[in-house]
DNA sequence: CGATGTCAAGGAATC
DNA sequence: GATTCCTTGACATCG
């Protein structure tokens, strides 16, 4: 059994799966307070199932920075003690809440309107945060954001544009394709941001060749004394089964190679026992695991560990 | 009821 | 310069 906090994002699978918000579309006039008695089934949920780390979707409430609908806007005024009755009950029951939004969330876009959008996302995910009062270990996770000359520079004036509880909340993430754990870690060193290690992206972008051990510790050293930091964890997807019909009845089974970063539907127990024994061997953080089957695969993984 | 199209949104790769 | 893919599920519509 591991000693780590282990969590998983969003989607309910099992006791028959519970949506994670209110997914109507806006014709018919979502509301966060639909999504927070969805997040209190999987409140009851974690606690029938001892997890103790969730991320939360990131359109609890819905529609609530669209530019064209203005009326969705107060959703979080609306439901402030809704708001603080949840975040209490996450609070009682130690479950450590987080959220990451979307690839739209772009905070260093060469785009005025793009930056302007994510710059609200953040706000409304920290007003969430802060209205269900929660500690400073939710955090929000994004990524540092586009590529390119100043990619690293446009990101800091991005967040300068934030608000303070914007700020407080936000922690960056290495991806697999534009900003590596290097890249990542001089934006941490000029913004003051925390690091949350991906280690699936990691092994898919790392030019600087950053041993797994070493990355862990670069990351964790970013994080404040009183924040227990956290990471990413998942097992890359192998490959998958196609059956061929030819002509008529013979069947044929090829194999086809998913994206290396593509992750797989559970977590790879023999690998998950090694990383904790020997890249972790001695130090303190939280698991967000980031698998297809969701909590399934955390409820097996644990199975599996005990 | 099952199949199919659509959704608010960005960016990188590809053509 | 324009199109496709990424990745994603579920709502909404249609047959």
């Amino acid at each position: 059994m591991s000693r780590h906090r282990l969590g998983f994002a969003v989607k309910v699978l099992g006791a028959g799966g519970i949506p994670s918000h209110d997914t109507r579309r806006w014709q018919s006039g979502p509301h966060l307070r639909v999504s927070l008695d969805r997040l209190d089934e999987i409140l009851s949920y974690l606690e029938r199932n001892a997890i103790t780390m969730y991320r939360m979707s990131s359109s609890l409430a819905p529609y609530a920075t669209h530019p064209d609908l203005p009326e969705f806007h107060h959703q979080v005024d609306e439901c402030r003690d809704r708001l603080a009755e949840v975040g209490a009950r996450a609070r009682s029951l130690g479950v450590r809440l987080s959220a990451h939004p979307s690839q739209y969330v772009v905070l260093n876009s060469e785009s005025e309107d793009v930056r302007a959008a994510a710059v609200r996302d953040l706000e409304l995910h920290a007003a969430l945060f802060d209205a269900m009062e929660l500690d400073r270990e939710a955090v929000v996770v994004l990524h540092v954001g586009s590529g390119g000359t100043g990619a690293a520079d446009r990101f800091l004036r991005g967040f300068e544009l934030l608000p303070d509880a914007a700020r407080a909340r936000l922690v960056i993430e290495n991806d697999d394709r534009v900003f590596s754990l290097t890249d990542v870690l001089d934006v941490s060193r000029r913004s003051g941001l925390p690091v949350v290690w991906d280690i699936l992206h990691h092994h898919c972008h790392d030019p600087a060749g950053i041993p797994d051990r070493d990355a862990l510790e670069l990351a964790l050293a970013t994080w404040p004394a009183e924040v227990k930091p956290k990471i990413h964890y998942s097992s890359p997807k192998t490959a998958v089964e196609r059956r061929k019909r030819r002509r008529g009845r013979r069947v044929e089974t090829q194999y086809v190679l998913p994206p290396l970063r593509a992750h797989a539907d559970l977590i790879d127990p023999i690998a998950f026992r090694q990383f904790v024994a020997h890249t972790a061997a001695g130090l303190d953080f939280d698991i967000m695991l980031e698998a297809k089957a969701k909590d399934l695969a955390l409820l097996r993984l644990r199975e599996q560990l005990s």
